[in-house]
RNA sequence: GGGGUGGUGAUCUAGCUUGGUAUGAUGCUAGCUUCGGGGGUUAGUUGACCUGGGUUCAAAUCCCAGCCACCCCA
């Protein structure tokens, strides 16, 4: 049992963050720094994510599999930008026992380079392409920076998928089919709307052609990264050797993609739904999609006989739901830990419903309770439907309200250096011109839509040259 | 990488300036009373005061180092 939330969202936001996760019993701390503990009410909701995603990659053809943890130094340094990005953040594996190694084992940051080179004695013909592999893991990045519940641990719980085509153009394709996914994941089990788009070069994956990512906006006008998908072209497949006979008897370099989605989006969901009451939850994604909390007062056998009826009526729909028949426990409190979990539906029965033979329901960000009557109850599925609906609208229109386009420089700066709103402009796209705009405002270019824009004849927001792009600005978590 | 704030029963917290083994609440156990948005009450229960070292007759308190959490800036 936890007490409420008494840190406000609207003025601490973090604080605020961190005791929703925990109070909620998503997650908590853990005795080593930056590693969290997923408690079963959190990672049951990564369970779902799982269980839709997984089916989404089955459906293109990919399987799964599971590569080392470990990476040998020579393997992962093969790969000459990707190992320039990550060596800051490796954590190694210097010690068997008592012996020191010959060579250091990178915990894996993520699995390009051990994947890789099993790709290259696999893969001798086009007959074997296109490679699809997916593995459900985890990594170890070694942040020496914040660390944030979900949104930025050490060890990240993800998946990451990595396939190998004939073609530069299936590779392409397959990056942005699985980036229509990772979309479609956010918005249709957690509700979540995000912009879809190319990531800039110096945002851009170590080692990648073009990295896409799936970025959401925050309530307080930052961004996060909820998914990416890279495009790696031949950059890897050189320097690990993977190379195909193909039908003219010519050996070529395939073309690659690796693409992944972790258990932050999970945190980005709380971070965008929870109010001062707790989580606010997607019945999609919901563990429990109802509470039924009867109320104990008079006629007790009887009203909790009748809230079985209730309860199993509504799992014979495959509902999820828990029924609060503990005793000791007031009711208002089984309401507002209720609201604290986020669940969707709450369901009051008491003398007055069982008279009735109707329950009283109340959404979990309304406030008026309405009644239904128990031949009705099967119209609570549609119902859950319509929350989900509902968050997922009122979600797009926040964001379209969080997003000006500007032209004037000044409060181009203005606006992300505060975090006033998110900034859509045209930009000429270099790495000098975003480096000097994190120098001066603490945020970058996040995301480049991808959606044909009008031919762009303005000048770069920042620097004045020739815009190539209209791009969003943030700050990010 | 630089700076700042904090760490006290299971949880939150008072005490720290001015050294003398710790306050209150929540929880937990049992009971009575309650129950339509975190109810009241009685009794009981819970502490290596983050770790290590130093100063002192005496350290939660002062000093040093470390660990952890959080915040701000690069």
């Amino acid at each position: 049992m936890a007490e409420g939330i008494d840190i406000k969202k609207e003025n601490d936001i973090i604080s605020w963050y961190n005791q929703v996760l925990i109070k909620s019993e998503m997650v908590d701390f853990s005795a080593v720094k930056g590693f969290a503990v997923y408690k079963p009410y959190g990672y049951e909701m990564w369970e779902r994510s799982v269980q839709y995603l997984d089916s989404k990659f089955k459906s293109i053809g990919v399987k799964n599999a599971y590569f080392p943890l470990l990476i040998p130094e020579s393997i992962l340094s093969k790969e000459t930008e990707h190992i320039k990005g990550f060596n800051p953040e490796v954590a190694w594996v210097v010690m068997g026992g008592d012996t020191k190694l010959d060579e250091r084992l990178a915990i894996r940051p993520t699995s390009e380079t051990i994947m890789y080179d099993s790709y290259s004695r696999w893969i001798k013909s086009y007959r074997d392409l296109p490679l699809l592999i997916n593995q459900w893991n985890t990594t170890v990045r070694w942040e020496t920076k914040e660390t944030r519940l979900l949104l930025r641990g050490r060890e990240v719980l993800w998946q990451e998928g990595h396939c190998v085509f004939r073609t530069a153009e299936e590779a392409d394709k397959n990056a942005r089919e699985i980036l229509q996914f990772y979309k479609q994941f956010l918005e249709e089990m957690l509700a979540v709307p995000s912009i879809i788009g190319k990531k800039s070069e110096s945002e851009k994956f170590a080692g990648a052609v073009t990295s896409y990512a799936a970025e959401v906006v925050l309530p307080n006008n930052f961004m996060s990264q909820a998914a990416t998908s890279h495009n790696l072209g031949q950059n890897f497949s050189k320097p690990f050797d993977i190379k195909f006979l193909d039908e003219d008897n010519v050996l070529q370099y395939p073309f690659q993609t690796s693409w992944g989605i972790s258990m932050r989006s999970l945190g980005i969901m709380v971070i965008v739904y929870g109010d001062n009451k707790g989580l606010v939850l997607s019945p999609r994604i919901a563990p429990y999609q109802c509470a039924i909390i009867p109320i104990l007062k008079e006629e007790k056998e009887k009203v909790l006989e009748y809230s079985r009826e209730v309860e199993s009526k509504l799992k014979e729909q495959g509902i999820r739901l828990i029924l609060e028949d503990r005793e000791d426990i007031s009711p208002g409190w089984k309401l507002n830990d209720s609201d604290l979990k986020g669940i969707p539906l709450k369901i009051q029965i008491g003398k007055r419903e069982l008279e009735s033979r109707v329950v009283s329901i109340k959404t979990r960000t309304g406030q008026e309770s309405t009644q239904l009557n128990f031949s009705e109850l099967n119209k609570i599925k549609d119902k859950l439907d319509e929350i989900h609906n509902a968050m997922l609208s009122k979600a797009k229109e926040e964001m379209a309200a969080k997003i000006k386009e500007e032209t004037s420089k000044e409060q181009f700066v203005n606006a992300i250096k505060n975090s006033l709103y998110i900034v859509k402009a045209p930009w000429c796209s270099t790495p000098d011109c975003e480096e000097q705009i994190k120098g001066e405002t603490g945020a970058t270019s996040r995301v480049i839509p991808i959606e044909k824009e009008e031919l762009i004849d303005k000048n770069c927001i920042f620097c004045g040259k020739p815009a190539i792009v209209n791009a969003y600005f943030a700050k990010s978590y």
